[in-house]
DNA sequence: TTAGGTGCAAATTCTTTGCACCCTG
DNA sequence: CAGGGTGCAAAGAATTTGCACCTAA
């Protein structure tokens, strides 16, 4: 589940410059929340977070998980999947990149694609506003799901 | 804020048909619940839905919004835009569509494209399973919030 | 040393459920 | 008139907040 060494190093590195500049503690929940999240490939919810991260720091508390990630998320060192605060998951993927959405489990994977990274805008879109950002995504049933999908169809439920 | 009186009232045969079939009633309640949504360009969440039912009918609870929603979205009638159950908006347009989402209010467009609609599945993509659908995001501003933008700077608060 | 950060518990908000009554088929 | 559907109120989740103590800088 962990991506290459390199790059969660960099983003790391990335945290600790950030965080010193917007004048914000290096505290150790957040060293480990964010390592936590930097770290995955996935794009875990608070409840994935929290887990995870209890595992290295038993006694952390699910609200110091909320603050920490919206903290990390004004300060733009991760993204959530969606623009309203409602729908959380969270994602440390800063590069342009697209989404493969299991339709089942709600599991996501990303992946990059310079052909999606520009993609035209169509004329009709630009009255609705200005585009900043494009994304690609692919909906199906990921290789577990599929395996498992004659026995039992749940209902969208991951966890 | 309305659709072509043709599209909807497609939507509403289809509703009629599709419940008959199902074996579910067709009630007051679920007709205007279906006809709120399925006139609707935008994409509303299920409190917008409540206030614009509550119009026509004052007395209807929000847990049977809630109920319905769910029904119609699992005879097929509508869609949600996120796969997970949490993360609800309802989406009654069943046509290969694409998104215009934007960042400052979270409210949603459609649009159609041809070309958006047969994007070629990168070779990277197929590990992770079998793609069923596609579906192109495009974020940024809408016209009200650049208009805004300078004054206030939201919380991406819609509501 | 001290302001910002954390943990805890309580508050708020969002969604679902149990149950008695109602209405479509 | 029977069984599914609704409204109400209460339960359950998910998320945020107030406050006293703690700790990085």
């Amino acid at each position: 589940m962990y991506k290459n060494h390199a790059e969660s190093k960099l983003r790391l590195e990335r945290f600790e410059t950030t965080a010193r500049e917007a004048g914000i503690k290096l505290t150790h929940q957040r060293l480990v929340i964010f390592q936590e999240i930097a770290a995955s490939d996935e794009h875990p919810d608070v409840e994935a977070v929290y887990q995870a991260v209890r595992k290295q720091l038993p006694t952390i508390s699910l609200d110091t998980v909320y603050r920490t990630l919206w903290t990390l998320n004004d300060l733009g060192l991760i993204t959530t999947l969606s623009p309203r605060r409602e729908n959380i998951r969270f994602d440390p993927n800063l590069k342009q990149h697209h989404h493969f959405v299991c339709t089942n489990c709600g599991s996501i994977r990303d992946f990059e694609s310079e052909s999606f990274n520009s993609l035209a805008v169509p004329m009709e879109v630009q009255k609705f506003g200005t585009v900043v950002s494009t994304s690609v995504e692919l909906r199906g049933l990921c290789e577990k799901c599929s395996h498992k999908r004659q026995h039992s169809v749940n209902k969208n439920k991951e966890k």
